[in-house]
DNA sequence: TAATTTACTTACCGGTTGGTAGGTTTTTAC
DNA sequence: GTAAAAACCTACCAACCGGTAAGTAAATTA
């Protein structure tokens, strides 16, 4: 079975909306790059808002099904913890776009929040919050608020993914990689603990 | 002597766009909030692109202003990081909107980051991690790679900020006071060491 | 096979975009 | 006081925006 319009549709907007943001992008652009014209887009997702909105909602799929993975790899919450960013780290294209997405929506969110009740990343937020405290339970992360803990290491992870490819142009490439490794080890010092 | 036009302008663009990003901001919008024609403005701007480039320069002003001014009220580099994160995540409207304007930049910039050699945020990168190797010679940060420990902090608290009004809404008040207090004791165990 | 739904198409719409051309008023310089 | 330059203005442009209307071809179902 060969991949269908509207996926071809969902995944070329999730690129753009990645690259361009909301109104960077336009449901011509889209439509154009799956040789399909604009109203044929049209049917499948009746408006650019609705568009976006299936592109937000399989991205923070996306997320949740990462967290599933790496709950079923270790019991351990530390370790648990530490797979989740060092796979945001170590991220492929397609969760590389998530994490750009994600961010964008941070800042676009800033000031219709009032919808924020609805924020499609707190089911993601939930999760990961949900393994700082059962490592709780487990003796770790003692002292710690895990909202806080969890946004730090978040920030942290995030901000750096998104930087990289400044980074790759502003230092060598050697330098890249100690950055990365020192950034892990950064991560590694605040999970399990210093 | 009043405000001169060119200012406002300035001034006005610099919200709009780090509120709506570049894409989402009209050159008319700017110009109609201060009551001037667009060709009024492209009088003072030849292009929507040397305003936003006008806007940027001053945000990058502003952020090394901000480090040479911590750096006159405290001779320790501890002392001195601590403080600069402290005003970032206390910041007002204006340290606000140069955040969020650089955090789009950074995300806007990643495809075209050929250019990144002219990068605006060089210059107060360089300050800060010049921060950090003055502390090694302290005594301070040691085993640390300064790039990436500034990097990890700037990470979370851009990240933490930007977050800030999403997460008014997610949480009461008191939940959102503890969690500022919280990420603030984060910092200073990583800055003031564990 | 006929009927119906799905998946598109072309043609078109009003509104907005960034930008140009050219003229007018206001300020500055001498 | 006059000339020049700076600071605007109205009018206009082609291109593009998201979206509607109406029709067609292909797949699905009865």
């Amino acid at each position: 079975m060969k991949l269908k319009t509207k996926d071809k549709l969902l995944s070329t907007a999730t690129i753009l909306f990645s690259k361009n943001g909301f109104y960077g992008t336009s449901i011509n652009d889209v439509a154009a790059e799956v040789s399909v014209s604009k109203q044929g887009l049209l049917h499948h997702f009746p408006s650019k808002e609705k568009l976006y909105a299936a592109v937000i909602a399989q991205a923070a799929h996306h997320l949740v099904d990462l967290v599933e993975e790496i709950k079923t790899e270790s019991d351990n919450a530390q370790n648990q913890l530490f797979a989740l960013f060092k796979r945001m780290v170590c991220a492929d294209e397609e969760r590389l776009r998530v994490i750009i997405l994600l961010m964008r929506e941070l800042l676009d969110n800033r000031e219709r929040a009032e919808q924020a009740h609805k924020w499609f990343l707190r089911p993601f937020l939930d999760d990961v919050v949900a393994i700082v405290t059962s490592g709780e339970r487990q003796g770790y992360f003692i002292g710690k608020s895990p909202l806080a803990f969890v946004y730090h290491l978040l920030g942290a992870t995030q901000y750096y993914v998104i930087s990289r490819p400044t980074l790759d142009k502003l230092y060598t490439r050697e330098e890249r990689k100690l950055h990365e490794q020192q950034h892990m080890e950064m991560l590694k010092g605040i999970i399990f603990g210093a």
